[in-house]
DNA sequence: CAGTATCCCTCATGATACTG
DNA sequence: CAGTATCATGAGGGATACTG
């Protein structure tokens, strides 16, 4: 078919879309590291290898479900590793790995620029709020 | 009451750290440049101001709402301007102010390394996935 | 200890229709 | 042209209960 509605191009114009930013490297970055449990683990892990139970409890808020499957993904992407001590009860150790380390210095430079410039976006917030 | 259930601690202590998440300004600009759109729109600004139906055609698949509803978020917090032209039919112009430009080199370093290294994160993927 | 399995519910997004 | 208003849905995330 030759015809398709109005709606139907745009469907497809989106359905496209999708698939190719999909597959642009920044966005898959950008769609792992502003998960939310991705940046606090990332984070925590940053100072040495955790057990899961510490992550649980340093991580306040975060749901067993969560954890888990953040640290699956992570460990997905070879962010993470993830070690088994077959002890009784098991003992399960994370920490970041080279590539998981190499990420540090990205998220160091998000830090920075939000730090020094959230006071603009506050102020900016604030005058646009006023206006009626 | 000094006595509460396990589930209310456990309540009580997710809402105070979304409290304190909240006010994370890395986590604030995470949440706003991690996006779908914003990013999107931000990238295509930074070649120069667009008109609405411009940013409409060249971010295919994006729908009247969210477009609007994103350069409302980024015009709030100060990244993008809206410039409105009286004529008619009336014309709007989006672009960045310094701050938005300022947010450049940032996005920069995350597309950098997210196509220095999305190599090995699809690596990691495949022997992830091929451990049965 | 370190998970897995299930249900449930909210919220973000998209489609559609209408307007100054 | 540049939006606004309304409705529907579906996927993500939490609570809860169970397990090797």
């Amino acid at each position: 078919m030759a015809t398709q509605t109005a709606a139907q191009r745009r469907q497809d114009a989106r359905v496209a879309y999708d698939a190719y930013l999909a597959s642009c490297p920044a966005r898959e970055l950008l769609a792992t590291i502003s998960d939310k449990w991705v940046s606090l683990i990332l984070n925590a892990l940053s100072g040495g290898p955790l057990r899961y139970s510490d992550l649980n409890r340093i991580i306040a808020g975060v749901s067993q479900k969560m954890l888990t499957q953040t640290l699956r993904r992570l460990e997905r992407d070879g962010l993470v590793s993830r070690t088994v001590t077959p002890s009784v009860p098991v003992r399960v150790d994370y920490a970041l790995t080279d590539l998981g380390h190499g990420l540090q210095p990205v998220m160091l430079a998000i830090k920075r620029w939000a730090e020094g410039n959230i006071e603009q976006v506050h102020a900016a917030r604030e005058t646009y709020d006023a206006r009626t």
